[in-house]
DNA sequence: CGCCTGACGTTGC
DNA sequence: AGCAACGCCAGGC
């Protein structure tokens, strides 16, 4: 990696926005930033985002409300441990109420 | 330098 | 309504 993707940053950026005890989907974030067919680049980029403490990826879940990238933290539960601790109850994997927490950037950032 | 995989989403059958 | 395949792009080996 010679350089760090622009909007790795952009998705880092976002990501950071979002609110305690609400959620958001890679695809949200992608057409946000006008990746519309980069749903997959921004959880690759949330990939990255694993090691910085700022980007709360745990808020990141897909367009299912499901938690895909939970095997990717330091344990399979600690994604839905946080989840649940700021008020967003998970189940199975699936965030529950996902239309209720879910955050939309377009909308709260006023794009 | 080339092939493969990968935290998704959408459309088609 | 459920399942399958395709598309997009970048990083890792």
């Amino acid at each position: 990696m010679t350089e760090k993707p622009n909007y790795f940053d952009l998705v880092y950026q976002v990501v950071k926005e979002i609110p305690e005890g609400r959620v958001t989907s890679y695809g949200a974030i992608a057409h946000y930033l006008g990746l519309k067919s980069g749903a997959r680049m921004v959880g690759y980029a949330m990939n990255a985002a694993h090691t910085l403490p700022d980007v709360p990826a745990h808020r990141v879940v897909n367009r299912q409300g499901l938690l895909t990238g939970r095997h990717h933290f330091s344990t399979p539960t600690a994604m839905q441990e946080a989840l649940a601790k700021e008020g967003v109850k998970v189940e199975k994997d699936q965030v529950q109420n996902f239309d209720q927490v879910f955050w939309n950037p377009e909308i709260e950032l006023s794009i």
